[in-house]
DNA sequence: GAGTGGTCTAGACCACTCG
DNA sequence: GAGTGGTCTAGACCACTCG
């Protein structure tokens, strides 16, 4: 189903762009192959062995070369299954200064998008959470994770934790959490972020499905009820591909303020 | 002068935590070492040849569990000297809700940066600068690209572009940029801030001190004056692992206003 | 069952660092 | 010059996919 594309691979003989180790030129050539069009996104490359024969390397250095790609989101690797070209994501933007839950804001901008449970329970807190969440002795913590998809392509893995007294009943939230809180008079009215870049480990590049080590943002947000209390405490890990966070910036000593305080 | 730590070497015979392929086995050997202190911040693994022959593998089984270490910036390789384990970074925070210039800022938090000029020059501009800053044909662009450090350890590779017509002498931005432009009365008040997350390249990561593929932020600003006018379009790139964003969020369906407008 | 990527080995040579 | 990481090879076997 799955087209390759045979007329870049069957020129001979293969000439590698010069320069620096062979893993390197190898990849280049093939960068090149997928930005200049002779290969297509979806499209299948060669074998690893096939590939290793026709550059005349051995199949550890077209791993190599090919690992590297994989890891720049250009190719795509499938065990059993072949290596292929990526196909191009689009980019998803979030709004870096208004408060909006996920599902609110993909809402808005008319996007498809779904959530799988990987986990909602009670259970007890981790010392992080109970001084985070300023739980007392007797609070369990109410945990809520999913993994963010738009269609098929995952997008983001999102972790909640809250107070027991605030969500009894995990499995209650259907969709979007913020708006459950809303129900309850709950709804946070500001948050602090914190955002950094980190490698993907094991298990989040799984659920993300891309390749391990892939560059992904790493996010916190404290979100805080009016009254000044922390109602959430939550940390997601986004694909670096897929997404975008966009801020406006204005000039300022002081903080911005809205509402009537000051 | 680094010490290597033979202790946890030295038992025999290495006993892996099962489970998974060799190399992931290790890995989590080594970092299981390093995370108990057994290394210490700065010692000397054995070399790759020593391990292997230590825990009986190959040493391109070595080489994997290591390599992926070092991508997650627990270890460091130094070609022709050794491996050793990282130092500690110490994070570095920077508010999205701010407009401040880099120097500004870590000068109020008192932290001694510097920079290395990369390249101060008028160019012909690039058809996406003829867009985004809204060049006449007549325009050339002035380009500042500097490395950020703080001490001795990179933190930032930043390229900026203006008019030539607002930034006519590209040489005679001494520190900070902001200021400079202040000057001549052409601080920005307002800028879209873009936050992506990348695996950094062999150039980049060359400059950040990094292994290539390692985590980094990809940040795209565009600044305006208080007339609209767009006057810099800056990329920078930021070391994951030494840099945070921190951004306050506020519920509210209006863009958050300053000034007097409405 | 044929073909694919994933892991692993033993061994070689090169490029770099350090005393 | 001895030791280190960086690259590369030829070959093997395993785990997975697909018709």
């Amino acid at each position: 189903m799955v087209e390759s594309s045979p007329n870049i691979f069957a020129e001979d003989p293969v000439v590698l762009p010069p320069g620096g180790p062979l893993y390197l030129q190898l990849k280049r050539w093939i960068e090149d192959a997928v930005h200049s069009g002779a290969i297509k996104p979806g499209e299948a490359l060669p074998s690893e062995r096939d590939l290793a024969i026709k550059v005349d390397v051995s199949r550890v250095t077209v791993r190599k070369a090919v690992q590297h790609l994989v890891r720049d989101g250009v190719l795509i690797q499938r065990h059993g299954s072949g290596t292929f070209v990526a196909l191009p994501h689009q980019r998803v933007e979030q709004s870096l200064s208004q408060l909006t839950s996920f599902t609110e804001d993909m809402a808005r901008r008319g996007m498809a998008v779904r959530s799988i449970w990987l986990d909602r329970g009670v259970y007890a807190p981790s010392p992080e959470e109970t001084i985070v969440l300023g739980l007392s002795s007797t609070e369990g913590v109410a945990r809520i994770s999913r993994l963010r998809l738009t269609g098929d392509t995952p997008l983001a893995v999102e972790r909640a934790s809250l107070s027991s007294r605030i969500l009894p009943d995990p499995e209650q939230v259907s969709s979007s959490l913020y708006t459950h809180l809303e129900k309850a008079g709950n709804r946070p009215v500001r948050a602090i972020q914190r955002i950094r870049a980190a490698n993907l480990g094991e298990d989040d590049a799984k659920l993300l499905d891309v390749a391990v080590g892939s560059a992904g943002l790493n996010i916190e947000r404290i979100s805080y009820l009016a009254s000044g209390r922390v109602i959430e405490f939550t940390r997601s890990i986004y694909r670096g591909d897929t997404y975008d966070f966009v801020a406006e910036l204005r000039l300022g000593d002081q903080p911005i303020l809205t509402g009537s305080q000051k």
